[in-house]
DNA sequence: TATATATAAATGCACTTGCATATAGAGTCA
DNA sequence: TGACTCTATATGCAAGTGCATTTATATATA
């Protein structure tokens, strides 16, 4: 037996609305302030910042997709554009033989940790100093069914 | 004097990324659900919402652009394929010579129609569906915040 | 082990976005 | 009214993204 699909409420519309508005504005807020530190865009942060919580193992290209939630042939690209730039290191892998393995050079983690000054700044107006900690955590608990 | 800019907390940092986590994901589950009924992307459906919206008076570009909080260029181009696709009129500003009023067309009007069957469903799925009433406000009241 | 199927990763191409700038008309004010 | 400045919109070009496909290797299965 199917499931009874229920129309949206009008307040779940708005709210949807809503938070589609909200992270959008967000986002660009901290992308602009990480362009106007000379920084690049927040995908390389979160990349660099997998790469470092990985440790001297390193990641699978695949790997580092799942945790970024990024299309397979984005992350490719934006894996070619770090090694570019000197800030991560292909290496094959020793027991596949399809695929590499990748490393943060040390200047991707000066460049991480650049980084995440300005972000963390950003997080900080943006966003954290908005909300108290008790609404932080409901807010968190909300998105947390969401995200199920 | 300046305020002391504090260093967001672990918890805020988690729910930070968290927000970003989860209306990416529910962004793309959106947009996947679009193209799967073969319609076109949600910011089509912005702006056709709006113009139904605006009425018979139409709206002038930069008006919609505020509302959408799209970048000037961007919505130049969205505007090109709306027209281009005879979902959208541009019009000569009788009082503006520099300028345009944007109208639906009928095809325009039937489109988001068309769309809305389907985001609708689709914010039921993967948004209304998981939180209640109580919760939708109360996560309506914590963006609030997050948008002042 | 030969064959089929699945997975890892890259890539050509079309489309979209961002950035900087161009164009043209409006508003201001001496 | 002429010279400036501002606002509305478009656009050339570079960079990023999506899609479909390719290449290469791994895994399963008969």
């Amino acid at each position: 037996m199917k499931a009874k699909p229920m129309n949206p409420s009008d307040t779940a519309i708005e709210t949807w609305a809503q938070l589609l508005r909200v992270s959008r504005h967000l986002l660009s807020a901290v992308e602009q302030d990480l362009k106007d530190a000379k920084q690049p865009p927040l995908a390389w942060y979160d990349a660099l910042l997998e790469l470092k919580r990985a440790g001297p193992d390193g990641l699978r290209p695949f790997q580092l997709q799942s945790k970024m939630l990024l299309a397979q042939y984005n992350l490719s690209r934006l894996v070619d554009r770090l090694v570019s730039e000197g800030l991560v290191k292909r290496i094959e892998s020793a027991t596949d033989g399809r695929g590499f393995v990748l490393h943060l050079t040390s200047e991707g983690r000066k460049k991480q940790a650049a980084m995440w000054k300005v972000y963390q700044r950003s997080i900080a107006n943006h966003f954290a100093g908005k909300l108290s900690d008790r609404e932080l955590s409901k807010l968190s608990s909300l998105l947390g069914q969401l995200g199920t």
